[in-house]
DNA sequence: CTTAGGG
DNA sequence: CCCTAAG
């Protein structure tokens, strides 16, 4: 279950120092061990190493809890509780952190998060503050160390030892295991409950709702304290402000998500000055915790680490936000620090944590949402290639709208390259993705594109099927006629020629009037003509019988001629007032008799 | 594939 | 104009 923990005295630091020049290389890795140490803080806040009485005590401890711990599901894990038998609230974590924070690290760890937990929980009824550093791929001792990344997480309780109390309160959240799954949970819901552990909470809150700007940072590390009643020897002013601000501005403040998160602090043994700064993010809030952390440190990625379990957003919830989350980042992600590397790390925005990464981009590097390799929604193919692929195959399952919208940008398109005289790919791609429509296309005359050819007279109506309709005098170019783009506008003379094919064909035929009286529509099918008509039909119905007016004419359509209406209500009662069966004996009768 | 009818 | 259910 955890390994001995030989020589924690002087390894230690140098553990730390050369695992973090080893991760600065090992930006390829992509397990990254987590190993724990445990140390003590000491009364200057230093870290240090649990010696081998320490150890011993803590082995003893964890050996006897050792069946209830569920920790890990690495079988190469090794879970190293160490006792801290310093101050009483004091203790250090170590973790590791460095190098690329992969998301699938971060399952692992969040593992190890919990099981850490688990271990805490057990210890810290024996009223010991004990902490577990596992070592996600193998165990380490703490001399050997090919760790790719190494990180120093401690907890620094002043006061009330939140999380570890025996108060119950510590039970309750060790229980918890969401406090880690953002995801899951959402925001945390225990924050409520967790706040009311936190030291000092009316005082900050009141006090520290001034002006942060003039203060020195003495002044600011006693704010700091005072709002999250702990000592920090954070030198970074921007950060204590931005921490102190968001404690004050974020009731949930405190490290309460987890037991092992929370004020952490980083030592080092005092090489980093921004180790020195207590991390705790003061607030549990994802949000806050990660979008504002205080970056290039250790402290950063303690502060992700620590954070909640990071899951991978879904690509849905990804897209959503991105863009939000790309302008956060941006702006107040870019890590300044000396890491070059490729950080992945959680970040959140509002309340919803995505996954992200550190990438360069034309020269500066910006944080984006992680996004999985997979196929990612919809490629954004150039204009003319998405209007095509989308009317064909899009359009399977888009919606209504969508396929719609789809298929008048295929149809402008078309326009387009009609107007270019350019045939292009339409033609082929059609072909392949044709639908019940534009397989007449293909039976009329395959390789051209008839709107080019439109033979048919044209008669001074306008006509044609081509879209300059919409430029002819007559044809009223109203902002409704624009917006149904790919809608063409019957035009009187195919109007005309419908009213011809149902008087010759009959009403129903369409796909023969289609054939023979539109040979050359490319854009009119079967389906078209049948729903011309019965517009026809409902206007001439409509409007016929108190209005002279053959040519008056509904907004934005063409006028009619009552001379064609007529025709259609003729052609129309032949159909309604005949019965199939008797309109084919009519038929047959007629034929006989040389009519037809 | 065609038709017919609803959306 | 689109989509679909029926022949």
């Amino acid at each position: 279950m955890f390994g001995s923990v030989e020589d924690y005295g002087e390894m230690f630091q140098d553990t730390v120092t050369q695992t973090r020049g080893a991760s600065l290389s090992s930006e390829n890795q992509i397990g990254n061990p987590v190993v724990y140490k445990l140390v003590r803080v000491a009364q200057d806040g230093r870290l240090v190493p649990a010696t081998d009485e320490e150890m011993l005590e803590v082995k003893d401890l964890v050996e006897n809890n050792e069946n209830d711990m569920p920790i890990v599901a690495d079988p190469g894990q090794t879970e190293e509780c160490i006792f801290d038998e310093g101050s009483p609230s004091q203790f250090l974590q170590l973790d590791s952190f460095e190098g690329l924070f992969q998301p699938e690290t971060a399952e692992a760890y969040t593992e190890n998060l919990n099981s850490r937990l688990e271990c805490k929980e057990e210890l810290a009824y024996g009223s010991q503050m004990l902490v577990t550093f596992p070592d996600t791929n193998y165990y380490q001792s703490s001399s050997e160390l090919p760790w790719n990344e190494e990180f120093v997480q401690s907890e620094f309780l002043l006061q009330e030892p939140v999380c570890f109390s025996s108060d119950g309160c510590s039970i309750d959240q060790s229980m918890d295991v969401s406090p880690y799954s953002i995801a899951t949970g959402g925001s945390s819901p225990k924050v409520p409950a967790l706040s009311t552990t936190t030291p000092n909470p009316g005082v900050s809150r009141d006090t520290d709702n001034i002006c942060l700007g003039n203060l020195s940072i003495k002044a600011l590390q006693e704010t700091f304290r005072t709002t999250f009643g702990r000592e920090t020897t954070c030198k970074d002013k921007l950060w204590l402000k931005r921490k102190i601000k968001m404690g004050q501005v974020n009731p949930c403040a405190m490290p309460t998500t987890t037991l092992t998160d929370n004020d952490t602090k980083l030592t080092l043994g005092g090489q980093d000055s921004k180790a020195d700064c207590i991390k705790g993010h003061p607030n549990d809030c994802p949000v806050e915790a990660f979008v504002d952390h205080y970056s290039g440190s250790e402290d950063f990625e303690g502060e992700h680490r620590s954070a909640k379990r990071v899951r991978k957003a879904t690509r849905r919830y990804i897209e959503e936000i991105s863009k939000v989350d790309e302008k956060q980042q941006s702006n107040e992600s870019v890590i300044p620090s000396k890491d070059e590397r490729s950080i992945s790390s959680a970040v959140s925005s509002g309340r919803r944590v995505v996954v992200t990464r550190m990438i360069s981009f034309a020269g500066s590097r910006i944080q984006v949402p992680y996004v999985s390799h997979v196929r990612r929604s919809r490629p954004r193919e150039n204009i003319m290639a998405l209007g095509e692929f989308h009317s064909g195959l899009w359009e399977v399952k888009a919606t209504r709208e969508e396929s719609k919208l789809n298929l008048s940008q295929s149809h402008l398109n078309n326009d387009v390259k009609r107007v270019s005289g350019v045939k292009s790919v339409s033609g082929p791609v059609k072909k392949k993705l044709t639908t019940h429509r534009q397989s007449y296309k293909d039976h009329s005359k395959p390789e051209v594109d008839q709107d080019f050819m439109e033979p048919e007279h044209m008669d001074s109506s306008g006509d044609s099927s081509d879209d300059s309709n919409y430029n002819h005098a007559d044809l009223p170019i109203t902002a409704s006629a624009m917006r149904r783009k790919h809608h063409r506008a019957w035009t009187l003379s195919e109007v005309k020629k419908l009213v011809e094919g149902v008087s010759k064909y009959g009403v129903g035929k369409w796909c023969v009037i289609k054939r023979l009286s539109f040979p050359s529509y490319s854009h009119r099918t079967p389906v078209d003509l049948k729903d011309k008509w019965r517009n026809l039909l409902r206007v001439s119905l409509a409007r016929t019988p108190l209005n002279n007016m053959g040519s008056v004419r509904k907004q934005g359509s063409i006028a009619i001629p009552s001379q064609v209406l007529s025709q259609v209500r003729e052609l129309a009662k032949k159909k309604s007032h005949v019965s199939p069966a008797r309109k084919a004996r009519m038929v047959k009768a007629s034929s006989r008799h040389g009519f037809l």
